[in-house]
DNA sequence: CTTGACTAGTTATCTTATAACATATTCCTT
DNA sequence: AAGGAATATGTTATAAGATAACTAGTCAAG
């Protein structure tokens, strides 16, 4: 599922596309033993249906029209769990979570943030994480978490400001 | 001054290092005509006195403290000056203010996150940058800006773990 | 000595996030 | 099938982070 990272930005077919990430996110919960629960199923759907980052008050409003909980906690802690399970991510620059196009493989993901459309795109970090740590090497220092975030113009909002 | 990011974790003398980093600030400022006025000089002083970020409101606290406005703006506005003009950074997993510790040189700072001590070093990201621009190529994005930041433990951390 | 740009201060409000507790559900054990 | 532990959902309340909009002072250039 899109392994380069190169499906964000470019026209696809999406309803697919969210749909495989959602039949993913079923298979690997059901391997793992997961409660993907109403709520939690909500979220990532919600999260799916566009390659942008939500914040989790606008997931906690599309949550609390279907009739889920309307504080806070309800969409905090929904995201946690997709987080904390490789469903989602969070992106620290923008306060806000995304969904995993990568659910399942062992990634560092390097976040793409368009500023002019908001689309988001992650892109493969093996190599990124890998210089991290060696720049991390000669201080001594252990890395164990890292976010990397890059904003930028994706390719249509490079087209359209010129 | 501290061109590899080693000092922020090790022993060090702090006051030469602070006293340094300041005579720098009031350097580069002269130079560039910029105005370091006395709270924006005084925010700098405070986020000299450690190697850990702030938050913009204890920041605030001890700007009030010594007689400075005590609203948000003050702190903020401060940090903002700071930050545009490199005697700052922003980090944003963070939501915290650090002094710049290479202030002047061009640099992409990568930030390692002490999660037990709370230190804060700025590892060389050149190379970091690199291969985040060769990861972001094939997808057609154009990179402006990038935060770089690892959470994880500083040597000293390490060994009181063990 | 006044005008215009910038700086600092204020009030008010907004956004993001978490703590603490009550209720309900699930599922394992017997 | 019932008891009980663990998990999940919901609530109220509040903490923490950030900005908008306006007012007033400073200062240097004309």
């Amino acid at each position: 599922m899109d392994p380069d990272g190169t499906l964000a930005f470019a026209s696809h077919d999406h309803a697919a596309c969210r749909d495989g990430a959602m039949a993913h996110a079923e298979a690997v919960a059901e391997a793992k033993g997961l409660r993907l629960t109403p709520v939690r199923r909500r979220a990532l759907e919600i999260l799916l249906e566009s390659h942008q980052a939500l914040g989790a008050y606008d997931v906690l409003d599309r949550l609390a029209e279907e009739g889920f909980g309307r504080q806070p906690p309800v969409a905090y802690r929904a995201l946690e769990f997709l987080v904390e399970h490789g469903f989602a991510h969070r992106i620290r620059r923008l306060n806000a979570f995304a969904a995993c196009m990568h659910p399942g493989e062992a990634h560092v993901p390097v976040f793409l943030i368009c500023s002019a459309c908001n689309g988001l795109a992650e892109a493969p970090g093996a190599a990124v994480a890998a210089s991290l740590r060696q720049a991390a090497g000669p201080l001594g220092f252990r890395v164990e978490r890292m976010s990397i975030e890059a904003v930028g113009l994706c390719p249509a909002c490079q087209g359209a400001s010129e």
